[in-house]
DNA sequence: TTGTAAGCGTTATCAG
DNA sequence: CTGATAACGCTTACAA
């Protein structure tokens, strides 16, 4: 910076100023600045201007899983969002693990991130004293928490697997199965099927409820399961979509009918629902959505702008396929 | 850290040697840091770290798409290298297009990352000139480059397509077709096809040769087209395996017997490749091991270790299955 | 509109 | 093994 001030005959002052505020140097200035910089091929260091101004503009998002195509919309929307107001996205992993998370969390702040997203609403105490301490915007993702550490956009998981269910009670479904995984998230989505059960006045059986591994195998170990223990279940409610996808291809090459030997209903809707056969019915999730207003309610924040809410539930949909 | 070193009755210094090379500081005074440490809640600043060692600790990756669920394994397999190292991931999207790319770049720089990542392998000739000037350990990842910026970690679409494509006419097609996608790696496995052809004797033939949009949709696209088209084609070969998916899904729901009808093949192997029915015979391309290699080449790079090579071919493999 | 001086929180370096 | 001092490259606050 000191070379492209000398070049343009500049104080370093005035170089700084024509960089992040252009509109408060003089157009020529600017000009003869813009013509250094280039000129010296001189690349900015956001390290010691946000070290001097204490303003950083890198954004924290700590995922569950790296692995679930779940999760590349709202890291797709976070980015679109941010990209425009000139901030970077920093990414990690918490595998649904609260030690881990905390240590990423504690490497976040470490780097000074201006805000941070977290996929999920369950954290440790020393995260939360952390978070809190560090007086950093935080929007939490996964679920609607009981007790927020800060903001909030997200849907229930308990509310709309709730919902799910009862659909499918009202279609007349009375044998409903649930196939689940082993996150805090299908904990509540178990939940509220549960709920869905006790409303709609279906005794809950545990047999019908299973818990599978991630990934499309655990949609067939649904299947066997059901085939196994429980036959007479008449419709299978898949904590994710993938789990939905390998039940319905594990029917087809087992030939049940669906949904005339089982119905099948997805949580989540993956564009590939859409194109197996039959079509699987599905909740529709905000999750582009939910990356966007996360992004904006962090630069709201950050801008120290006024936002409107602290909370959003932006719901979900039910979308009635063929499957079911 | 003035309070830290004031609580612990010791130098700033020694609280920094102490976070920072543990061993060089005796038991007990290290012990008295930690303490002060967890009891003022005190966070490392990392910036400030790096602006005086002129060492950062993250790495940037630079992706085609963040909605492409292809990469995520790559991205794990970097993580998975990076933690235990210290480092953070820092993401961007380049959309394929070097002008964006550029941009990403230099932001990166900007943030004075250790390292970078890209999977791509065209890029504009102003982000050369910065990744050369930056003297920053980049590894290109998308394809195996004719003119490296620097370290290659990869397979070669061209030589992966041609090899399939070869694997099709030597088991008795001779009609194939291929869909295509719009971008670099599609084109380069679009040349690795015709190669195949020339080599197997059979004549290209453009009508076999169809470009389609992203996702599932794609693949039905292909079906439509060489139905109409030239519906002799006896098998078609994907320039993606979502592609592959969606043609062969749409194959069940016209009924078209696969491979009777029309065979299939996918270039990249998905898990869902091998639930569907048939199972989609598919180019297996090592992405966690892209993924892994590139991460320890990059720290190999940062802490001045010895690097064997400068330029990884993985290679590929082809999975056959019911498809074709 | 531009410049001067001080400092952001850490570490390299060298002395003790 | 520990401490004093001077950077690291920028921006804030104020002065001109």
């Amino acid at each position: 910076m000191h070379e492209v001030a000398e070049l343009a005959g500049v104080s370093r002052m005035t170089v700084s100023r024509a960089l992040n505020h252009p509109e408060k140097v003089k157009e020529k200035v600017r000009q003869r600045v813009f013509d250094a910089v280039s000129q010296l091929g001189y690349v900015h260091n956001h390290l010691a201007r946000s070290l001097s101004s204490s303003k950083s503009n890198v954004i924290g998002l700590v995922l569950p899983s790296l692995e679930n195509s779940i999760f590349s919309a709202t890291v797709k929307a976070i980015s679109d969002v941010l990209r425009p107001a000139g901030f970077q996205l920093m990414l990690a992993e918490s595998s649904d693990d609260p030690k881990d998370e905390e240590i990423v969390i504690s490497n976040f702040l470490a780097q000074r991130v201006a805000g941070l997203v977290l996929h999920s609403t369950r954290h440790s105490p020393a995260a939360i004293r952390m978070l809190r301490g560090a007086n950093v915007p935080v929007v939490e993702n996964g679920d609607m928490p009981v007790d927020p550490i800060d903001m909030v956009v997200s849907y229930s998981n308990r509310a709309a697997a709730k919902a799910m269910t009862l659909h499918l009670a009202r279609m007349g479904y009375s044998k409903i199965g649930f196939a689940s995984l082993a996150n805090p998230r299908a904990t509540e989505r178990q939940l509220g099927y549960l709920d869905a059960l006790a409303e709609a006045g279906l005794a809950p059986d545990p047999r019908r409820i299973v818990n599978v591994s991630r990934g499309f195998g655990g949609g067939a170990e649904a299947i066997a399961h059901i085939e196994h223990v429980a036959p007479d279940t008449d419709a299978l409610f898949c904590a994710g979509d993938v789990l939905a996808v390998g039940a319905l291809l594990e029917c087809n090459r087992r030939g049940w009918a669906v949904p005339g030997r089982l119905a099948i209903a997805s949580f989540d809707d993956l564009d590939l629902l859409r194109h197996v056969n039959p079509a699987i019915t599905a909740l529709r999730l905000p999750r582009a959505e939910i990356g966007r207003r996360s992004a904006e309610m962090l630069l709201a924040r950050i801008f120290e702008r006024e936002i409107p809410v602290q909370s959003v539930d932006l719901g979900f949909e039910i979308v009635q396929r063929a499957s079911s």
